[in-house]
DNA sequence: TTGCGTTTCAAACAAATGTTTGATAGGCTG
DNA sequence: CAGCCTATCAAACATTTGTTTGAAACGCAA
């Protein structure tokens, strides 16, 4: 059975993400729940402290399960192509529910948009350690010595592809006139980090 | 000289950008300006009010620059470096102050991460544009006939990073070590945009 | 049952918020 | 000057906010 503590957690996780901390009132998530306002003081000290408690508790972990999908899909001999394969896979066919998905990215969007205490913990226990795994494992599959300076960059614009198409996807929508399934996309996030333009230059 | 209503949509877009709608108080930016707290809603109606004239008055217009900016450096024979050049340069060498750049960017990432009124505004008459115009450009630079649903990808993704170094470059700082100069940037966009990872890649 | 720690509740509290009000000052035209 | 429109102001208003309080309900061991 599921507590009112677990119910807390999982609503505010929904709600934050959606709309933000500021923005989303104690009484609004305490109704959903269907529990007492002082709920949210009784279990977590205070509405920062549910906040927190989600980031810590249910945020945190999934970014450790994607990390760990990512290396998990890593096969050797490794290549550029396999890298980036694995790192698209590991965001969008990982498995957790498609809502799951697009709560953690957005809980994320919301914590850069307006930095709080919860900041650095995604960054250093969330971001970072990914950043670096990406580069490690691409450090590993390109056979010549690549200044690690330019892998980071490289590393970095590959994210850059991965969270927008993730946060822009309705905008995408908008964009295209239909809404791209998710093998195009990884199909298109190959074809672009790999050779870039010129794959489709004439040259 | 700059009257209340100019200096409110100053300080208010200063304040907004960096913190969000919500966050910010009417009598934040009014202590700012220095004037009273009713003045916002004499000369806009609301807060709500000022933060659309916000949009509409100064990041509009700004965005059109942007977009300006871009055709504008566009040189004929087009090829593709030159397009990514062309788009990087705008985003980076306008001439824009710095402050203003970072406010731009910030505001629209502000209202993506909150969604209200303002955000149709700046997606169909700010974003939209820039997106059918570089992929012209780029329909244009590509000699061989491509898909034009995979051209729109590909300025997807060259946006994607755009955006992405502008607004994490922060993150990038502590992920590399060093505070990385805007040339750096755009010379790590052009190779990754043109040739991809096989930029770097032993084959 | 009694007693005790945990959990839930309705009610109230203090602070901050956006907005309204009515008055005052300034500038301009007649 | 008088009349009028615009702009600014201090003060008050009605809500909403996060939080606190003290009591009630529950579960469970003694």
């Amino acid at each position: 059975m599921e507590g009112v503590r677990e119910r807390l957690l999982r609503v505010g996780e929904e709600l934050f993400a959606l709309k933000g901390f500021r923005e989303v009132s104690v009484r609004e998530i305490t109704r959903r729940v269907g529990c007492n306002v002082a709920a949210v003081n009784y279990h977590f000290g205070g509405k920062r402290g549910l906040y927190l408690a989600v980031v810590r508790d249910r945020w945190l972990p999934r970014a450790q399960k994607f990390r760990e999908e990512f290396t998990r899909r890593l096969v050797s001999p490794l290549t550029p192509e396999r890298v980036v394969v694995a790192l698209a896979e590991a965001f969008w066919l990982a498995p957790v529910p498609e809502r799951e998905r697009w709560l953690h990215r957005r809980l994320l969007f919301q914590e850069l948009a307006q930095p709080g205490e919860a900041l650095p913990l995604m960054l250093q226990q969330g971001l970072l350690p990914l950043y670096r795994e990406v580069e490690r494992a691409l450090a590993a599959a390109l056979k010549t010595e690549v200044p690690s300076e330019r892998l980071r960059l490289c590393v970095f614009s590959l994210l850059a592809q991965i969270l927008h198409f993730g946060f822009f996807r309705p905008l995408l929508k908008e964009f295209l006139g239909r809404d791209l399934p998710v093998e195009e996309i990884m199909e298109h996030l190959q074809a672009f980090s790999l050779r870039g333009l010129s794959g489709w230059c004439a040259s």
